[in-house]
DNA sequence: TAAGCGGTTGCAAATATTTGCGTGATCCGG
DNA sequence: CCGGATCACGCAAATATTTGCAACCGCTTA
């Protein structure tokens, strides 16, 4: 009786096999007919067999804002692997300079029928409009986990590191080594990873004034930097090893020295901080249990389970290496 | 019913050729008929046909071997910057541990329909078996572009860095600070980048005897250099800056020091090479423009262009920093 | 294991668009 | 007013796209 698709074709006039078509966003299909089919379709509430979508598809989008760092390579990575397990296959969305917007990549995505996606550090910068295709998604009900990125309003589940605790490890670190004048090199003020660090940093005596808002980038690190060295800083803690990186360059800069004059702390520990000159000491983000966990929320939703809409808070913790030191007496 | 140009072509009293000579703003239309068609395409609400409009998806398959190595996230934001400024969305495919293979992705990516597709440091480490995706994309003509990855037999367009002057201006290098003994620490026997480096050094009059083949890890050069070392190399031209990285560790391990009792040189510099302790002497990979050429190549295939299934050899250049230095008196 | 139920796909017919070529109209310079 | 050149345009052939038919595939059920 349910002739589940022959049913759309007859109502559009069309055969079965250009709805399959349509279904399928193969070509061969005229915008018309294509439109009219999507029509029907919406209309008679059509749904195609589980198993079925599943089977083909089986990807998952993995959308992330950039490259440069190198804890999102990491990340994707980790990800992937996990994902591959289960057998899904990762697509990789990456917002690039002149580039597709997250919004794109979703409808991207939808239209690609993916089984579901994971944002990592995702589209923090807009305040209202940019929420639209997130909602998209809940619509949808397509299974969605998001990684470091608060959303609020939408109830994702999510997977975070815990901002609050790395700020304080960083900031006792500094304070155990007799640093009184810390600074706080932070991405944008809307970032809300930034946010809380930059709350727990206040609620535990630091000082509102040593603290810069940048981008993420090894050139923003250097020149937030710079204004804090200038204010004659003995400690910076950065949202992010490439804004520590940054930082060192910018102590240097100003004649002095990483660690005997200013120590530095970054975040992340991404991969081959402990080559740099000097090694870094970080902030560590347990990327690879944080990437498992994602990826088995995805599945559990995927699966239809029901996943409570909460944020996963993972610890963080301090690895120490050569950036720090006891302050100059 | 819907002899769409037809219509339009009827109303305004005209033939379906001229109708389309419009279109496709082809000369040969008064200024006036012109005008009439135009408006007439407007009043009617004309659409073209799918594939000649806007083109769909406009997807581009990226398949890279990993992200471990800066360079290939590096390479992925070109590409992916390269596309989007020409209209087109990359997907970046990624072997990862239990993975996908290339051959899956390549299947899967027919299966999305892209509109073509980047491999960039591909699958060498087959002769036989492997080669099978490679010829399916051929056999459906899909634009393909290859980056770094000769694959014998196949024509299809390759961009490169030349290999073997990247091995020459390491040697040279390292032969002018007076360094007699130099190893080469390189990628597995079969990757052909490092085939033909390999080839270079012998050629350049290099002691086959002091090549040591890894995989293109960290950890992998540690291995294969702390072998080098022991047989008291005083320089060291590696395949990779990872692969360098790992050279200088097993030099310190060995308790010695870099560059005072060994010189070591990368390849590629990648990013935060310049951060390391010490910064490292590298060959540099003008990632940029190959990645812009392999965009190029490969949108000059989507628009159906004949492009001659050449190698675009790319020259490297040397970066001195600080990992090499005189040899020691 | 066969039969049935969706759904998908190869193929060829139907339909639509583009293009090469020829015709007639128009425009000029003698 | 007469060629000759040029141009716009239609005809029809070439090419491309859309669509239905029917065979087929994978799964479930009898």
């Amino acid at each position: 009786m349910t002739r589940r698709l022959a049913e759309v074709a007859k109502k559009v006039g069309v055969s079965e096999a250009t709805v399959s078509r349509v279904l399928n966003g193969k070509p061969g299909v005229s915008e018309a007919t294509r439109e009219a089919v999507l029509t029907a379709l919406d209309v008679l509430g059509y749904e195609r067999p589980t198993q079925l979508r599943g089977d083909r598809a089986r990807l998952v989008g993995l959308v992330l804002p950039e490259l440069q760092n190198p804890i999102f390579p990491a990340f994707a990575e980790v990800v992937g692997g996990a994902l591959a397990q289960q057998g899904f296959t990762a697509v990789l969305c990456t917002r690039t300079v002149g580039g597709v917007s997250e919004a794109d990549y979703v409808h991207l995505l939808l239209q690609q029928q993916v089984s579901g996606v994971v944002f990592a550090g995702g589209l923090y910068a807009q305040a209202d409009a940019a929420h639209g295709h997130y909602e998209l998604l809940h619509e949808r009900g397509l299974p969605t986990v998001l990684v470091n990125a608060a959303v609020e309003r939408l109830d994702f589940p999510q997977v975070s590191c815990d901002d609050v605790v790395a700020a304080e490890i960083a900031l006792a670190h500094l304070r155990a080594l007799g640093h009184e004048r810390v600074g706080m090199v932070l991405g944008p003020k809307d970032h809300v990873p930034s946010r809380r660090k930059l709350e727990t940093f206040r609620a535990g005596g630091g000082d509102p004034e040593l603290v810069e808002h940048t981008m993420f980038s090894l050139e923003g690190g250097h020149a937030a930097a710079a204004r804090l060295v200038a204010r004659g800083v003995t400690g910076v803690i950065c949202a992010s090893d490439l804004l520590a990186l940054g930082t060192v360059r910018a102590v240097r800069r100003a004649g002095m020295s990483v660690p005997g004059d200013v120590s530095v702390i970054g975040f992340d520990d991404s991969a081959l901080m402990n080559c740099t000159d000097p090694a870094l000491t970080t902030v560590r983000q347990p990327i690879d249990a944080m990437g498992r966990a994602a990826v088995d929320l995805l599945v559990a939703q995927i699966d239809k389970a029901v996943v409570p809409a909460d944020e996963l808070l993972y610890e963080p913790e301090l690895v120490v290496r050569a950036s720090t030191a006891r302050v100059r007496a």
